[in-house]
DNA sequence: TCGAATATATAAC
DNA sequence: GTTATATATTCGA
């Protein structure tokens, strides 16, 4: 009988939440200003696949999600639970891994890596379930301005500051608008 | 199965 | 600066 675990952590204004399987895999992520919309966000998520809601309590992973929102490395391993996910996403995801913190390339570098299209790389990023853990936050368009960061729906601007403030936590130089060319990396 | 919708890139004006 | 067009993948009717 399958039921994953809904954990909640706050640090300062921002509300953490991960989803947890029972073999203590992470499903799903999320952060937001907003408790309720970490809430429905990671319990709709679960609601796809189990027809049973979540339990809720406390996990070690809510917090490392904080040390990652600031800009730090992570304590402990994870594991993630890619069932949900397609091959695809699943190849994206693996190069976003490899990006260096302080670092970013770009949706179109990573599509020539894998021998995609640049679109669909964007789908493929903005759908990622474990936002932080997965540095999706690194992946930002060919002129090196800051491009969007959707929060699955929400906060849809173009130069989204949530984006920036994670990446300038991570060292990331900025001039004006743009990244600095020297910090793009390069996927092989 | 097909049409529409993307967190794009590039080239042209 | 602004379009126009090519493009890969996903999702829903």
């Amino acid at each position: 009988m399958p039921n994953s675990l809904l954990a909640l952590g706050s640090h300062g204004r921002i509300w953490f939440g991960v989803l947890v399987d029972e073999d203590d895999r992470l499903l799903a992520a999320a952060f937001s200003e907003s408790q309720k919309l970490v809430k429905r966000h990671l319990t709709s998520f679960s609601q796809k696949a189990e027809t049973k809601a979540p339990r809720e309590g406390s996990h070690r992973l809510a917090e490392e999600m904080s040390r990652l929102y600031d800009g730090k490395m992570l304590r402990t391993p994870i594991r993630l639970n890619e069932s949900r996910v397609s091959d695809f996403q699943m190849k994206v995801y693996r190069l976003l891994n490899k990006i260096p913190r302080g670092r970013v390339t770009s949706y179109g570098l990573i599509a020539k890596a894998i021998d995609s299209g640049p679109r669909a790389v964007g789908n493929a990023v903005g759908s990622n379930p474990w936002p932080l853990f997965i540095p999706c936050h690194r992946v930002i368009p060919a002129d090196r301005s800051v491009g969007n960061y959707s929060m699955t729906g929400k906060n849809r601007h173009p130069d989204s500051p949530v984006k920036r403030a994670l990446l300038e936590r991570e060292k990331v130089p900025f001039r004006e608008a743009h990244v600095l060319p020297t910090a793009l990396w390069n996927p092989e």
